[in-house]
RNA sequence: GGUUUCUUGGCCGAGUGGCUAGGCAGAGGUCUGCAAAACCUUCUACGGCGGUUCGAAUCCGCCAGAAACCUCCA
């Protein structure tokens, strides 16, 4: 916790020093994600980043209470079809009990989730399992005097909310304007004022998610999973709220007019967006029908796609921009992400392989303080991965004796780049992760020696001979001064 | 229409007033039986037009183009 870590407010748009309300604790609630369909480039964008953020305040001391939720229930389709959820629908079309089609989506989740080295958040809450807590801020709010009922419906009362408290200030929005552009939503009969939103929706009876409340049968509003799902694992106030910039309005305006209206102050101290990725231009998203999903990624299945590419490609191209720009996607961009974190990976195994001599001839440059200095800087990934880069050539260079490194310069070498590439950047050698590496690195290394005896007795033919068939195999060998390096393609 | 944001070299992508990241691709070289790898060198950009300043990709104005949100969305 020795450094100062500073993060982009979007409440206040301003960098801001993060300090936790109960140090070393640290509270982060990440909205995630609603579990109608498999996760596409867009879902690992928030998941990335806030991994990211949970890794780096783990590894400069901190305890994280790392909440993320899953949405499985009360997400309206539109406005049209009278209040069916996108899980009902999709529950109703392939004949399913709606928990079976959230399990299928949660399990599938879970697994790219994995696949991109995305730890598992501490606590991970389901909205349908948190009814009771959602039916009580309800009720609290209406204690308060920002809700009433209609017609078996409860709406939050903003009108008299906004004379109280300031309400738009997140997403920048004016409540004149608003009022002005509101669409004829289902239920706005039953509103005091077009801007009310739902917190209770009295279901018709042919509604297959529905539970009993105070005021009707029915099912809980779009945005108080997370007020109540938050404020019951964090507390009341607690650190960081993060989600996709998509969700400023109206969801996380929602929140803290909920959690404001329920308690009498805002739960969320900072609050943390993802920007979108983008493909052509465009949002990458369900609505817009143009996304790809990581299986398609990982498998190559998508028409878009020139080649499979490997999980940590993805996470590595997304690293290479910082959070709260948009990135693009592109075949082109992708590739050479993938050989960049080849090229990292390799420098790395370049790295632990090394010898330390008397003194250094090369100066590392505080390549290590660069890296958190970069870190602290509102998780500026991209420069991390830029002085990583720069590294490189250092190794490279001990590599190839050009440069020496003492004992105490390479082990700092090498706790930089493990501490920033694994730990941190969540990258990982999936060449490296294999239970047989030992026996095929002696198998290799013996077959390259006997290759060695024949290039030593020029007889080049044996020599190549083995080197082709070791490329076939997937090895890469490649020769140099005094023996030899090889990989695994 | 309203609000907000963006426009960087062949591609991706950092950078908020001077020291002009990084990756990929390209070019030349060193090394090498050959190859690969590695290393060295090189390619020097900030949408347009004005303004502020000793100095602007970075601040201000206008114009052009694009996007996000305003409806579920990561």
């Amino acid at each position: 916790m020795n450094q100062a870590l500073y993060i982009h407010n979007s409440l206040t748009r301003n960098r801001e020093l993060f300090e936790p309300l109960n140090p070393p604790h640290v509270g982060l609630y990440v909205c995630g994600p609603t579990v109608y369909g498999d996760a596409h480039l867009g879902h690992a964008r928030p998941a990335i980043t806030f991994d990211l953020l949970f890794r780096y305040l783990t590894h400069i001391g901190y305890k994280v209470r790392y909440v993320r939720n899953i949405t499985d229930v009360g997400h309206l389709e539109n406005d049209a079809d009278a209040g069916e959820d996108k899980i009902a629908k999709k529950a109703r079309l392939e004949q399913l009990e709606p928990m079976e089609v959230v399990q299928y989506f949660t399990n599938r989740y879970h697994h790219n989730m994995d696949q991109l080295n995305v730890l598992p958040p501490s606590i991970e809450p389901r909205a349908s399992g948190h009814i009771i807590e959602q039916i009580q801020i309800i009720q609290k709010i209406i204690d308060a005097g920002f809700a009433y009922e209609s017609n078996g419906s409860v709406y939050f009362d903003l009108e008299k909310y906004a004379k109280k408290y300031p309400y738009g200030e997140l997403s920048g929005r004016i409540m004149d304007d608003l009022t002005a552009q509101t669409r004829d939503l289902d239920g706005q009969g039953e509103k005091h004022f077009p801007l009310d939103f739902a917190l209770w929706k009295k279901a018709a009876p042919e509604h297959i998610m529905q539970w009993p409340s105070p005021w009707s049968d029915g099912f809980p509003g779009w945005h108080l999973e997370c007020t109540a799902m938050s404020t019951k694992y964090l507390g009341d106030t607690f650190d960081i709220h993060g989600g996709g910039m998509d969700l400023l309005f109206p969801h996380h305006e929602c929140e803290i007019a909920q959690s404001t209206a329920a308690l009498g102050h805002e739960s969320v101290r900072y609050w943390m967006h993802n920007n979108m990725i983008t493909i052509n231009g465009q949002k990458m998203g369900k609505s817009l029908g143009n996304f790809i999903t990581l299986e398609e990624f990982f498998t190559g299945s998508h028409k878009l796609l020139e080649k499979t590419y490997s999980p940590m490609a993805v996470r590595f191209f997304i690293l290479q921009a910082h959070y709260r720009s948009t990135v693009d996607f592109g075949n082109e961009a992708l590739q050479a992400s993938e050989k960049g974190l080849q090229r990292l990976l390799t420098g790395i195994r370049t790295l632990d392989k090394l010898k330390p001599s008397e003194k250094s001839t090369i100066d590392l440059g505080d390549i290590e303080q660069k890296c958190y200095q970069a870190m602290n800087d509102d998780l500026n990934s991209p420069i991390v991965i830029a002085h990583l880069f720069d590294g490189l050539r250092i190794i490279n260079l001990v590599h190839d004796g050009k440069e020496t490194l003492s004992e105490s310069d390479l082990e700092q070498l090498k706790r930089t780049y493990h501490h920033f590439t694994f730990d941190i950047l969540g990258l990982k050698d999936e060449k490296q992760a294999d239970n047989q590496t030992e026996l095929v690195n002696g198998l290799v290394s013996h077959i390259l020696e006997i290759r060695q005896q024949a290039k030593a007795n020029k007889d080049f033919a044996t020599s190549d001979n083995i080197r082709n068939m070791l490329t076939a195999l997937g090895i890469e060998v490649k020769d140099r001064k005094d023996g030899f390096d090889w990989s695994i393609k």
